[in-house]
DNA sequence: ATATGTACCGTATGTGCTAATGGTACAACT
DNA sequence: AGTTGTACCATTAGCACATACGGTACATAT
């Protein structure tokens, strides 16, 4: 399959790289059990940094789409075309859409949303 | 009742000032129906801008701490005092710990929380 | 006339955070 | 030996945001 990486994007390249290989399995052109390139060849082929790369594995590991089997590379997920269609992220965007909405309905200003999310998330992370 | 700015201080100066006031409010210095200096003239004494003192009046007035009568100039609220146990800010912080909390439980990256919520916040205030 | 609250246009500056980069290293597999 | 995934140290460029500023204007009150 072709993977592709715009640098000009304001979509971060790592999130462009889960996207695309998210639909590859959807559509078909990647199957269970199929390969995938290695962390440092996908990185050489679109001359981006290894870590870049990395991270997108990581995020599809996690959403159990990809598979690495220990240092004899990585493979797509048996379940990764169900687990496709689970998107934390639609999930994630309609929990946040209901709280936001609550919040400006009570006349919170958009910048102390800002500051207290960044706050907690901090907070969240640090401990 | 003594109103200062500290220039130098890191907190925003529009906070000074409506922590001044909540703080002038609740030990009894402003009782409901004072009337606040208008927004040019504490401007003025403070040397600072109009908008600076107009932003930190908008949110007193949107928290109910103070009343601008028309164009009469402004008061102090009736329920002033009550209203100003009532912090906005904490029912903020505390809903989105509790959502945050889910989220990252669930697995989600931080960045994915910070590029959804950004998303989202700029979709409910450009609509 | 004078003062009020409010609204709009704009600019400038500093700060903080993200994303991406580089390099190095390790253990385990072929 | 060569490659794999992973982890740590670090830095940098760029963007977005918050703050504060200036000016102007309007309708309405005293």
């Amino acid at each position: 399959m072709e993977i592709t990486v715009d640098i000009e994007s304001t979509t971060p390249m790592f999130t462009q790289l889960v996207m695309q290989i998210k639909q590859a399995v959807q559509s078909g052109q990647l199957v269970p059990g199929d390969p995938l390139p290695s962390i440092r060849q996908l990185a050489n082929d679109l001359e981006i940094n290894n870590k870049t790369v990395a991270k997108a594995y990581r995020l599809l590991e996690r959403d159990a789409i990809i598979q690495p089997k220990g240092y004899r590379g990585t493979f797509v997920h048996p379940d990764a075309k169900d687990n496709c269609s689970v998107d934390l992220n639609a999930w994630v965007r309609k929990e946040l859409t209901q709280t936001i909405t609550a919040f400006k309905t009570a006349g919170v200003t958009d910048s102390e949303i800002r500051i207290v999310f960044a706050d907690v998330l901090n907070q969240l992370t640090g401990v």
